[in-house]
DNA sequence: CAAAATCTGAGGTACGTCAATCAGATGTAT
DNA sequence: ATACATCTGATTGACGTACCTCAGATTTTG
């Protein structure tokens, strides 16, 4: 005997097809009774509906949209990537995923884009974005309409987002502390941290969990306040500058978000690339180059493969309106050394 | 327009339906002449063949087998647990898995169940083992069965594994090596080895990466060698006791496989808990609670729930004849430390 | 050139589910 | 009691593919 099938249980439950079907689907036009009874027999027989054969029924081709900013960054290159190879498999799952690039500086523009994704009948929305107001209010519209939000990257809790697939930022602050005050070792210098900007909430969140841990267990060590780069070399350069002739030398650096290029141009001008331990954000080409060449000590990430599987994943079952195997949705924070880097095919 | 379906083929290639079908399935009785036409339909089209649908045709209910030693040992018994989580899932794809625990002293018995395993008509095996003579053997005749093998945790390269899902052994011991380097920092005292054996190809492979990485990078620290405690806490107390009195104080541990509870016991007798850096594998309940309390300073470890998914995927495909997706089944090397220690769900 | 072998077409049933229809059955208000 | 609303049963045709049969066409072989 193979699995059940709806057969079974209308014959386990004494009803028709017809009925077990309406419960399944949560149709209406049946009483309270006889769906406990269905649900009863489901129960009984350990029933689970053949998604692939519901779906090729149901002949539904969902149209999904990925939304990242078009921002000038190399984890989100890879992450669209990513996302990119995926989803001409996601296809074999009959969900046709739309990948779109929104101006990173514009969330008004990223708001008009949703609501014509919403009037043009998308059935499920996953974006990387910061949680403004403007995003909240039109991510709130979304989710009116019956379409499911997925926040990647940066959660955004207060936009009724249906799930947040990405790593946990204080976590990730907390270990990258770890490393950096186990790697220091019985130095007890300064400690610089750096952003591009300290707008998005997983920077905040990371440098919370830094500054937990360095306060907690390595109390000798003094973290400076965070430099804002902006993204430009000249301005990292000059800030650094400022911080260094402030006071004592800078034992390790903490790189919150992108921008390790031009913290490698500016620690080679200053004789200092490979001196201080440094501890950085993301796998990416640049990142991996830095771990070979052995000025960056550690790169705090998350799977960009994962991720994209998992937003996909979660986005299907939004969409189906199925359960999520939450253990399987975790993304792992992973610590990327030299001596662990992926194979690079 | 959907996707193209087999009947779009059959129109495209000026054939019928049921000489695309004889092609798609490699059935015989098609000229070469036609089988070229129609993959060029298929080229042209863009036809990917819909599984689903392909499986639920079929009716194929295929059944595998998981072979896990059955020694006393808290990572095979979560691998053992994860398999069986995901079984039920896999139920789903029409898949019936078999959850198998062998002798892990016999091999004999392991090679008795795999013959009467493809005696009864199995579509596939998965099993975690180390590669000796019997064991190669016994494999060498379930391939030539037809039947595919896929190695686990420990890979198996001479006896035609099919696949291999897990960890790169020789990475995870250059990890654990710079990882202690980088601990011990300043210091450069004597690190110990802890093995329970070193029969598994996995510990010998550890072992051999940790040397390279202490060797090239760390030459002020001295390793000691291999100590084997067998599993029992009595002659890990008596070959540390051993080592210890020999000479100089022991600054890290790097534990290569099971045994960090006996380890627990005789560190803490002799008052070195929390003293000296120890680096251990897999996450047990053990391992975690060592973390927790901060003696165990960080964790090498392979992801159970990705080696279960990802072995019963592998499975699914090798038993479909289908092609792997190998970015998917990469198991990546996960470094734990206290900070990034997984919620407990 | 006929017989045999090989190739191809046409058509059907099945897989498990969805979605729709239509005909009864039961219950509820007037 | 009649009309009506609400529930339930029985049946059917998709969805995309597999696999089977039988008949007819084409090629190869003797």
């Amino acid at each position: 005997m193979g699995r059940p099938t709806v057969t079974d249980i209308a014959r386990e439950a004494g009803v028709s097809l017809a009925t077990v079907d309406r419960v399944l689907n949560a149709r209406p036009g049946v009483r309270d009774k006889t769906i406990a009874a269905v649900n009863d027999a489901i129960a009984r027989l350990g029933y689970v509906r053949d998604m692939a054969a519901a779906n090729l029924a149901r002949g539904r081709n969902s149209r999904v949209a990925i939304l990242l900013p078009d921002t000038q960054s190399q984890f989100v290159d890879t992450l669209h990537d990513a996302i990119g190879q995926e989803a001409t498999l996601a296809s074999a799952a009959r969900m046709q995923v739309e990948l779109v690039r929104y101006p990173g500086a514009n969330m008004h523009v990223l708001a008009a884009i949703l609501s014509d994704l919403v009037a043009g009948g998308i059935s499920g929305v996953a974006l990387m974005a910061p949680e403004t107001p403007v995003v909240r209010d039109a991510l709130r519209s979304v989710n009116a309409a019956g379409v499911p939000v997925v926040a990647m990257v940066s959660d955004l809790p207060n936009s009724g987002a249906a799930h947040y697939v990405g790593i946990d930022g204080y976590a990730a602050g907390r270990t990258a502390g770890l490393l950096m005050g186990r790697f220091l070792g019985a130095q007890t210098p300064r400690v610089m941290v750096i952003a591009q900007s300290m707008l998005l909430r997983d920077s905040i969140e990371r440098r919370r969990g830094f500054d937990a841990v360095m306060l907690r267990d390595f109390p000798g060590i003094e973290v400076g306040q965070t430099l804002e780069s902006h993204g430009a070399p000249e301005i990292l350069q000059q800030v650094m500058r400022e911080a260094l002739s402030s006071s004592g030398p800078i034992g390790g650096i903490y790189l919150l978000g992108s921008g390790h290029r031009a913290l490698a141009q500016v620690l080679s001008e200053m004789g200092l690339l490979g001196r201080v331990v440094t501890i950085g954000h993301e796998l990416t080409p640049h990142t991996i180059a830095a771990l070979q060449a052995g000025w960056l000590d550690a790169v705090i990430a998350q799977n960009v493969g994962h991720l994209a599987r998992s937003t996909l994943r979660v986005l299907q079952a939004k969409v189906d309106q199925q359960p999520i195997n939450e253990s399987q949705e975790r993304l792992r924070l992973e610590i990327i050394l030299r001596e662990n880097l992926p194979l690079t095919p």
